[in-house]
DNA sequence: TGAATAGTTGAGCAGTTGTTCAACTATTGA
DNA sequence: TCAATAGTTGAACAACTGCTCAACTATTCA
């Protein structure tokens, strides 16, 4: 393995240097780390998630979602703008009313995919 | 829609009664939300998410992980623990040395589906 | 048996997160 | 044009998270 890539020792003897040096190679570099964790962290919190599974059904205002998850509207239009600004969901106005929706099918996906491993 | 499932409305007008109805019976229990957020939660912080995508590759035990994350052994440790916890991963041991994999292809498939949202 | 090494654990700390409150903007309709 | 209502925003706070440090256990081997 050439010294630039070549990755610090730990304390211990114990390192496998051949297969550690060809995993290193197949990661990704640390920003697309940070990118996915990003991602996936808008998942992680019981109310955005139930908040993307209830849009899942149908487009919905921040007063519906608000009902649905027994929260202030507040707290939604706050999860919504997290939302909206990572490319998760999407709205449109009606006069007062502004409809949430999912942009994209791969938030389904990934909660699908969560329950699939919770029900096994 | 029947008293008992009637859902205790908010401070404004525009509420859509009977879709937030219809809605509100196709979600889960709370409880379901909780632990779907849990285990997505395992996923959503950049050093785990890369030990699991480090794992995907091939076996690997604490130290090799510690150097390929640039942490401590003690860091990754913790993180183990709670990923054996939470069955997404496995460990055997062999010696002193302690081989951790993936316990289920899930992981995979979540890790990978991230991605694809990313690099769309 | 005892030194060396791989791994685990608990405490404590700094940084982050989700919520509410209060004040704000945007749109409607009388 | 002004009151009513849907939604947004920023500040502040309590709860949570991931890290390191130091001390611990487990296993090997001389």
């Amino acid at each position: 393995m050439a010294d630039e890539e070549r990755l610090e020792l730990c304390d211990c003897e114990c390192i496998h240097d051949d297969v550690v040096c060809a995993v290193n190679k197949t990661l990704q570099p640390a920003r697309e780390y940070e990118n996915l964790a990003a991602l996936l962290k808008l998942f992680a919190d019981a109310t955005r998630v139930k908040l993307l599974h209830a849009l899942e059904q149908h487009e919905l205002c921040v007063c519906d979602l608000a009902v649905l998850l027994g929260v202030t509207k507040s707290a939604v239009s706050h999860q919504l703008k997290l939302l909206r600004m990572s490319n998760l969901v999407k709205s449109r106005r009606e006069g007062q009313i502004v409809y949430y929706s999912l942009a994209d099918d791969h938030v389904r996906q990934i909660i699908d995919m969560g329950f699939e491993h919770l029900w096994e």
